[in-house]
DNA sequence: GTAAATAGAACGAACATTCCTTTTTTAGAG
DNA sequence: CTCTAAAAAAGGAATGTTCGTTCTATTTAC
């Protein structure tokens, strides 16, 4: 028998993957082609396709870390954090957590995925449930805030919550587009929206 | 001389985009092959490559037709309008105006030039020169309601509407994923948020 | 009748994947 | 500790398929 040590055949295959990531990022998942992958990991075909069965299978790995990376971020704040203004706006832009806004790399990654989720119906699935996860954690969050008088309470919480998720999805889009670190400029937009004077509904 | 009529020319050719177009939302860009857009368009390949020169050509023409599509939505708005925040909320959604949130196709084929854009400079400049444009048209919006105190105007105009734009994208990402025809749901979310209490700065 | 318009077979390149060979690594015997 | 056998791992050429595109013959419209 001759078995290799387990710790270097995950380190391979994060080799693989970290490579398949770096092609997918610049040139999306179906433009990149196995040799692009095999030349950016440095291995060649005979290994690669001893750790995963399919380029298929490359990409459903590579998107499955992406939406844990996202479904971690929304995690982490769910515990009994002091509910203020403050804590939903730096939920949203993930202030001082790296995953979500901290690289321009896994938004553009994102985008990618979302792309994929369009023509790939398990990992739209997948996708529908990180959102679907992450609108729980946020609308409690909301609805916290909603009992303390921080937000009108005659809107679900859940509506409000789509709302600051749309705002996350969008400053994804622009930092995988610019790749701006403007979170501050950001979030100084963002105040100012929500200290508007109230508005007479039509 | 055998010429058709330049209206039969520009059929053919529409033709051939809205095939396109229909395999792109539905199969990206790069996992559609030029032989699914020819049978869709129930054309030969003959036919087709005397319209366009080859299939990069085809992508180029319908990403560009769906930003000519989001920078004319912008535009529309850009009149002397009665700037209220029910405007700036409705030219967010685009209420009342079918292309921008009017169909599930429309945001996934927006989410596919997205992705596209990654890996496309030409593509990522008219995309940049689009946001950039729009910057501009709800920028002055909100630069109006400042100067009549429906915002905050201690910040940038800009900031903000940066952050009304990251709202339509996120929200685009949502009806790309979803389909959902939630616009009232969202506009709910929206007033509830802008209606918050003002915070204390940190 | 003539030239544009289309069809559809044909082509080389590139693709994902497989298969066989070579190298490397470890387990156990001496 | 050394050597050896065996199995795993990696290399890289080979394979069949599919791709985008071109070419030529045929049809169609004026």
């Amino acid at each position: 028998m001759a078995r290799m040590p387990k710790e270097h055949l995950e380190a391979r295959r994060r080799q693989i993957l970290d490579a398949a990531r770096r092609c997918f990022i610049h040139n999306g998942f179906h433009a990149t082609s196995m040799q692009d992958v095999l030349a950016e990991a440095e291995l060649s075909a005979g290994a690669v396709y001893r750790y995963f069965k399919s380029k298929d299978d490359i990409i459903a790995a590579t998107a499955a870390e992406a939406l844990a990376e996202v479904a971690s971020a929304f995690e982490a704040d769910d515990g009994a954090r002091p509910p203020d203004l403050d804590n939903i706006v730096d939920l949203v832009l993930g202030v001082g957590r790296p995953p979500l806004s901290g690289s321009q790399e896994s938004a553009q990654l994102l985008v990618q995925v979302w792309s994929e989720a369009l023509r790939s119906p398990s990992l739209c699935t997948a996708l529908k449930e990180v959102m679907v996860e992450a609108r729980g954690v946020v609308g409690g969050l909301v609805a916290r805030h909603q009992q303390r008088g921080l937000l009108p309470a005659d809107v679900p919480a859940e509506q409000v919550a789509d709302v600051l998720m749309a705002l996350v999805d969008g400053f994804l889009v622009r930092r995988a587009v610019f790749g701006h670190a403007d979170s501050a400029a950001f979030r100084n937009g963002m105040r100012a929206l929500m200290s508007a004077p109230a508005q007479a509904a039509p």
